[in-house]
DNA sequence: ACCGAGATATTGCGATCACAAATTAACGAA
DNA sequence: TTCGTTAATTTGTGATCGCAATATCTCGGT
């Protein structure tokens, strides 16, 4: 057994311990907690997160079928591989998600949104200054999810965030594997085209995003060999 | 409690009991044989399909991740209710994944799978012919996943699932409400243009798809009133 | 040293039960 | 009859246990 850490997170109160094991493994994914490969237990999952057997099970089972964890034909559980074919598709499934929906969001876009915008922005700038992972990888996500939610029918997150729990854990690779976080920002730029209305220069800017902060070292990292390395 | 009528499925030997509720009800969503916003709960579901509370939860679980079924506030259980605005969205959400994933698939496309989707072609004909509304919703699954799912590395087809299970429920109601499937058989075009390796008319095709075979007849029965009427 | 058979430990699965919260039903007062 | 209170029922939740399958370790033979 290694030294499995699963980030602490905080919980809406009346929420059940079902809700919380989910909320805490998710979060431990997509924020790259846990490395791909990764061959994970009931039993040792609850006894890290000082829970019993059942809503464990419930939690691995939701992942599962995120696409978070994979399930065996042995019905053992892991953290999914990556693989070149892989990251290249999961890629292109942010750039096509994405972008639809930030378009499909911009009739819903208001002067407060724009400025909510910037204010997070901000914080990822101060984030990153501090070289906090953790916390810049959650502002990215409420950045987007902001941006993404706007229309109120919208059933595009849970598919982008099964994309994003699919990415999350060879990201955290490629990081360390860099030595830090490198980013050319593209939020401004989104921003930007946000405020203006601007459907093609919104779709530049998400695939400016996606594409210069992952595809190029991530392909890097994978053409090392077929099997990721481990990065110390 | 009504009469809910779960369809029975065939199951690969030396399933888990989780995973022959979770097929079952998953099957029985996307073929719409629980109507929008139909109550559930774990018991009933037990009852139903004679087996004991576990691989239920379990199952329901999997299928709420997958927004299949919806987690009240009280964590009671429901099949989504349907709304135009959620409509459009779903559907716009079907053209752009499936016009991904059938473009994406192209450069794998073989003679041989074009044989293949005639060969499911004609016997959706069959099936449409006779009546059989289960079977042909069953081969169209087949035959749409025949093409997407072509590239080894997909990711798509899960969220496409995620789409049809959504809307499951409202398209049999569409169609029982239309009194028969109302076809404009665009199968035809697709494969025609999937022979051809055409990423244009692929797009089109599927567009028409989409398009003719719920999105006119859907937002009728929509608008009638804000519920979604009753249909016997 | 290497390999294979048997023993042991680990692991996921499914059933059951008690508990708490929420819903529904029953009932009595105005 | 109608409304508000209380009792009864329903329902989801989580803990625990035994079982069967799988994986791992042990040890003896070649």
């Amino acid at each position: 057994m290694s030294t499995l850490t699963i980030p602490e997170i905080e919980m809406p109160e009346g929420a059940t311990t079902q809700e919380y094991a989910y909320e805490r493994l998710r979060n431990a994914i997509m924020v790259g907690a846990i490395e791909p490969g990764t061959a994970l237990t009931i039993r040792s999952l609850a006894e890290t997160l000082a829970l019993s057997l059942t809503p464990i099970r419930e939690a691995v089972r939701r992942l599962s079928s995120e696409s978070a964890i994979e399930v065996l034909g042995n019905r053992r559980l892991r953290v999914p591989d990556m693989t070149p074919g892989r990251f290249d598709e999961l890629v292109r499934l942010r750039v096509v998600l994405e972008t639809y929906a930030a378009q499909r969001s911009l009739p819903f876009v208001s002067d407060r949104l724009v400025d909510d915008m910037v204010a997070l922005d901000e914080r990822m700038d101060a984030s990153y200054a501090a070289g906090e992972f953790n916390e810049l990888t959650h502002l990215n996500r409420r950045f987007h999810g902001l941006l993404y939610c706007l229309n109120p029918d919208q059933a595009v997150m849970p598919l982008i965030e099964s994309i994003w729990l699919q990415l999350g854990p060879f990201q955290r690779q490629v990081v360390r594997h860099l030595g830090g976080v490198y980013v050319v920002d593209h939020h401004k730029k989104l921003i930007e085209a946000v405020r203006i209305r601007d459907p093609e220069a919104v779709a530049a800017a998400i695939e400016g995003d996606v594409t210069d902060g992952l595809v190029r070292s991530g392909r890097a990292l994978l053409k090392q060999d077929k099997r990721v390395v481990r990065v110390a």
